[in-house]
DNA sequence: AGTGCCGGGAG
DNA sequence: CTCCCGGCACT
């Protein structure tokens, strides 16, 4: 263990590499399946065996699978692309604006440490054009950002929160036992994700599309995103954009076939009828941190609805009142393209006490006596690539301060009983670890060379 | 279990 | 001081 390369600590299939295709020297991403022992050609699955001069099977999104050897891979526990020269027309994930953006390199050059990224429209019929940005090398990711290790973990819940939801429907019934999937059994992923970047996968067509639509629905049951970065891209980031009809699947199963969730009809059914009263992020999907969840259910409460446009507070009693709101007051005209009910992603439900004035307090969410108030934003931010990523990420956050305060952004952090008040709170942003890996520990800063506090990347 | 980093020890 | 690491908090 002493080489110097890390090892990855568990099972490497599933991890998400980039291996160059030598016919055109680019760099695809693609999948490890297996490794292979040059010594024994058994072929293994795992971590047993592996020796610096194994060499893995990388399944490309194409379908393809070809054999690299560790040093050809660019990935979490190999090569990372500081090291690389990147030639035009390499595919590239960078961080612009806030939001993950995919591109195409112009060209590098290593001596001055500048890459010329063509960004083209990222959501596909957008009038979006195409720019170019520069950005050192260790901004360029050639692999998409995945989520949050906590976004992951909830993103891996959506299914439940489908089956969960459906049931709630029939019977309103607090206990929750889900019944996973037998189909849908995924083992936690690796920390970079195992899933294939649906961007080849062109032939799933308008089914992807519809899980697309049920995902998002599923996510406005708990929260309804109002990130800029929503209305400039119409949806989600590049994971969306390339092809209209890329993206669902990543989201739902890793097999690349769309069949991932099977209960399509039941999420197209809560597409409708999420209307319904209830409040739904209380789902064991996505956690409620404010732990007396019961207790505010049991009184008597009220929902309110309440639009979370940037800038507007409006407030409404119904559901249809604050669609109508939102279609006409922000959206505009129905349009096909950007599908039905996207009104549902720019209000929140709230739930609030009777007792209480009802008319909460008019800026975003947060105020005293509502029992939902996290903000849904962050969690959308998330999912395109992670906010630690985004120097002007943190501005938002304070910009969507709440009137007393607190962002609302992490709860968790918010509510964290027992913080010590000299210990500060960890970090979303990347450290020299994240970023350069133990492989390249003399690259860290000296900080966190100590296990001090990051420098390099603190705040 | 992995990560971030405080607190404190050694030199 | 710098260097290092035990161990806790947090995820």
């Amino acid at each position: 263990m002493s080489a110097g390369k890390r090892l990855a600590k568990r099972s490497i299939v599933g991890t998400r590499v980039c291996a160059l295709y030598k016919e055109n020297g680019l760099y695809h991403p693609g999948v490890i399946i297996g490794s292979k022992n040059p010594d024994e050609l058994n072929f293994h699955n795992c971590h047993t065996g592996i020796t610096s001069n194994s060499r893995y099977v990388v399944r490309f999104e194409t379908g393809e699978t070809r054999e690299f050897s560790e040093s050809e891979l660019i990935g979490p526990g190999f090569g990372s692309v500081n090291s690389l020269k990147l030639r035009p027309c390499q595919k590239t994930f960078v961080t612009h604006n806030g939001r993950e953006v995919s591109g195409t390199v112009v060209y590098h050059r290593p001596q001055i440490d500048e890459v010329l990224i063509n960004i083209l429209p990222q959501c596909p019929g957008s009038n979006e054009i195409p720019f170019d940005v520069t950005k050192k090398l260790d901004e360029v990711r050639l692999l998409e950002s995945r989520k949050s290790a906590r976004l992951q973990e909830q993103d891996f819940d959506f299914a439940r929160l489908a089956d969960v939801a459906d049931r709630k429907r029939n019977q309103q019934t607090a206990s929750i036992d889900v019944p996973r999937n037998t189909n849908m059994s995924r083992k936690r992923r690796p920390s970079s994700g195992n899933i294939f970047q649906p961007m080849l996968s062109l032939q799933a067509g308008d089914d992807v599309m519809d899980e697309c639509a049920a995902a998002m629905v599923l996510m406005s049951l708990s929260c309804s995103p109002h990130s800029p970065q929503w209305e400039n891209s119409g949806m989600i980031s590049s994971s969306w954009s390339s092809s209209s009809s890329s993206g669902a699947s990543s989201w739902l199963s890793n097999n690349g076939s769309g069949s991932g969730l099977s209960g399509s009809g039941t999420l197209g059914e809560m597409h409708y009828n999420n209307c319904s009263p209830t409040p739904s992020s209380s789902d064991d999907g996505i956690e409620s941190d404010s732990g007396d969840w019961d207790e505010p259910r049991k009184k008597k409460t009220k929902l309110i609805f309440k639009c979370t446009w940037p800038g507007c507070s409006m407030v409404k009693e119904s559901c249809f009142e604050i669609e109508a709101h939102v279609r006409y007051a922000h959206l505009g005209p129905k349009n096909e393209e950007s599908g039905d009910h996207e009104e549902e992603f720019y209000y929140t439900e709230e739930e609030v006490s009777d007792l209480s004035s009802p008319a909460p307090s008019s800026s975003f969410g947060g105020s005293s006596g509502v029992s939902m108030a996290f903000s849904p934003t962050l969690s959308h931010m998330d999912m395109v690539r992670p906010p630690s990523e985004d120097p002007e990420y943190k501005l938002n956050q304070q910009q969507r301060k709440s009137p007393n305060g607190n962002t609302h952004l992490n709860p968790k952090k918010r509510l964290s009983p027992k913080s010590s008040p000299v210990r500060r709170p960890r970090g979303d942003t990347k450290k020299c670890r994240k970023v350069y890996g133990m492989e390249r520990r003399d690259q860290w800063c000296t900080q966190c060379k100590w296990k001090k506090a990051c420098t390099r990347f603190g705040d």
